[in-house]
DNA sequence: GTGGTTGTGTCAACACCGTTGACCGTTGCT
DNA sequence: AGCAACGGTCAACGGTGTTGACACAACCAC
């Protein structure tokens, strides 16, 4: 019943060791680096944990014993915000052609690569509840203050809705017609269209 | 060099068997129809292939050989138009809400399902292509010539892009803000955002 | 009727997957 | 020195989609 610390008596989840030595903190980097390669390379079903500690140069059995699963490496490992940042933070009136923009960006080619990891993950529950999080945390929280009209909240989820949707005919479904068009056409129509959900043309 | 139909000389893909027995239909059917009610009920990585054979009272090895692979008996099995059907031949002016108001209707529990098994499948490349011959075949083909204005193909397929978003958050990522609005509420705030792409305000 | 072809079906196996338990050496604290 | 915990390896488990070898049944030509 007295045990250290891997297994914790009620929250089996708690299982990361704590003050890690130099060496488990060396591989522990070895690892993620190499997760974070393969996962963009190959995708979250693509990449294998045996590759993924191949590629590491450590036995499969320690990058679990390490993070406890592999969509648990995968959260730690990729960075769900795909980047935003900043790009929420200029005004209201124009955030739906900026955002369009930011994520079209030809020199920003890994957003791709980390949505389709991200999309091939989306239906392991904890990277479910991980993006939902992540919603609320970066785009409603900081976005619904600022709108005026009914049911902000709702209208900021749309919004993100409404983008995830181009993203995934985008980088997952590659459909060729928006694949060919014209950025700046792309950007000005769905941009647009996302800006109406954010400042409705009858609430000026 | 010389053999049956069982493969032609030129293409590997049609390898289904021709002419086949009464009692090669009866299991084909028994299998088409366990794989209908797993695909929907687990999912297209949920429902394994030894599992739709069980279900079916039949080997394994024999679904591959009829199906040729879990793929394609995916493709076979699950409709991927998710039923839209008759929605699109009504007036363009109304098309965004009717839409939404379709795939939200909760007498359609079934779109649910047959879209997260879609999800699911959709990073495997036949069913990625499939689905862009659907989007081109069922919206862009009909939608595309009714529309007046510029680029009328790229907006019907962004329209599907964002009809898409909304699908996504609400049966795969289940959003709580989207998923306890009222339905009402999110049929007029998205569908008027997907009708400002069909019939932009500046083309009356 | 006989033989050959072909569809139908079964069985065992392959290669791979994520994960776990048993085990061992090393480290660091007391 | 002793001991607990960490860092790591190995083999294995149960699962996956798929394949090849093989057996039986139905049809067709002779």
């Amino acid at each position: 019943m007295a045990y250290g610390c891997r297994v914790t008596q009620t929250s089996p989840g708690a299982q990361r060791p704590r003050a890690l030595r130099p060496a488990g903190l060396a591989t522990r980097t070895a690892i993620e680096d190499a997760a974070r390669s393969l996962f963009a390379e190959r995708g979250f079903d693509g990449a294998s944990v045996r590759a993924i500690a191949a590629e590491a140069g450590v036995d499969p059995a320690l990058v679990i014993r390490h993070f406890g699963s592999k969509e648990a490496l995968f959260l730690r490992t990729v960075d769900t915000s795909l980047g935003i940042g900043t790009v929420l933070d200029g005004p209201l009136e124009t955030l739906g052609r900026r955002l369009v923009a930011y994520f079209l960006d030809p020199r920003r080619p890994v957003i791709r690569q980390r949505y389709v990891a991200l999309a091939q993950a989306a239906h392991h529950d904890q990277v479910r509840e991980e993006m939902i999080r992540h919603t609320a945390e970066t785009y409603v929280g900081p976005l619904a203050p600022r709108l005026t009209g009914p049911h902000p909240e709702l209208r900021v989820a749309l919004a993100v809705a409404q983008l995830g949707g181009l993203l995934n005919l985008l980088f997952l479904q590659r459909d060729p017609i928006v694949t060919a068009a014209d950025p700046e056409v792309v950007i000005a129509t769905y941009g647009d269209a996302i800006q109406r959900l954010l400042t409705p043309p009858d609430t000026p």
